[in-house]
DNA sequence: TCAGTGAGTTCATAATGTCAACCCATTAGT
DNA sequence: ACTAATGGGTTGACATTATGAACTCACTGA
């Protein structure tokens, strides 16, 4: 199994990992999120190999998340822009970096933190939208979607008595 | 800067990047988060190469997401368990499984969905805690932390007159 | 005319990933 | 006692991908 396949797999996530799995490609989304546009401004601020961007770059405008768009027309220029599936990745990319901050940060507190339009200085988790509770392996059970086949990895998904996984420290049963 | 760098970089995505950034890493947190605990499970149900999935769980280890413990002795025999950091992974994992779902998902609709202990049957978006919207770009603003430094793509942020990402399709300014 | 900008491409070299085969200690089957 | 199977890897040959520097090409502005 290559990284190739990762798109043609049957999992969501390894078709969404296809797409933003690089592990350049979310500091450029973020990049793009914060509002650097442009092929240099991006090269110069993450320090990537040029013809890496390039080609990333391609991939996430074929994939959809980004827009390549020109901005004038002698001599051609273009900048790139997320799309609307783009700027929803970014949420994520803020549970990443909170997550970054909590377990790998520098000591010095988060570089960044995030304010909510409703004014509250948050940190970004994964919320029930329904009850407010945050999402935790304890409080989540998987189960099998209209699309699910068992195989390759999620076979586990939905089976009789499956349970979250035991804290590393629990004693085996 | 080469992907190496990622650990040092005074950056929390990027640090977490290097933690969990590769391609397979995800799959294998997945993976341990549904049940599967041992070296060969993994291999099989990933048809991931065998050594890199040695140096992948042996990173994962040494950056406290993975436990590795002897489950008998004669002979040794060890599995792979999540840590507390590790389990607190899993939520980013379904955020990312369900934007997989909504824009590069199979057509079938989703293999996989959530349940949370409140009953609902929900699809994973980060939430602000305290006022209950999502979070999306247009209300969500980055500002600078305590450990803020003015480098490395962290320069915007905090940025008089900071605004949110344009959408692809609105007009220039 | 000459330097500079923006968006890349090309090339040599270095690092990683992939695949298949092998190893070792033990247990299970015959 | 001999044989195969299991589990958790390691080794080595080969293929792919990443890196860094230099180069291109079409302008623009001084």
């Amino acid at each position: 199994m290559a990284r190739g396949d990762f798109g043609t797999m049957h999992c969501s996530m390894a078709r969404a990992l296809d797409v933003i799995g690089d592990p350049w490609t979310p500091l450029v989304l973020r990049d793009l999120y914060l509002g650097l546009t442009r092929f240099d401004e991006l090269a110069d601020d993450l320090g990537v190999a040029r013809n890496l961007l390039a080609r990333r770059l391609d991939h996430l405008v074929e994939q959809g998340v980004v827009e390549r768009r020109a901005y004038q027309d002698r001599p051609p220029r273009y900048d790139y822009r997320l799309t609307p599936s783009g700027r929803e990745v970014v949420p994520i990319l803020m549970a990443l970096t909170a997550w970054g901050d909590r377990w790998v940060g520098p000591q010095a507190g988060p570089p960044i933190r995030f304010r909510h339009a409703c004014g509250n200085l948050v940190e970004p988790a994964m919320t029930c939208p329904a009850c407010r509770e945050p999402f935790t392996v304890a409080t989540v059970t998987p189960l099998p979607g209209p699309g699910h086949k068992s195989a390759d990895g999620t076979r586990l998904v939905g089976a009789d008595g499956w349970k979250p996984p035991r804290a590393a420290s629990d004693k085996p049963t």
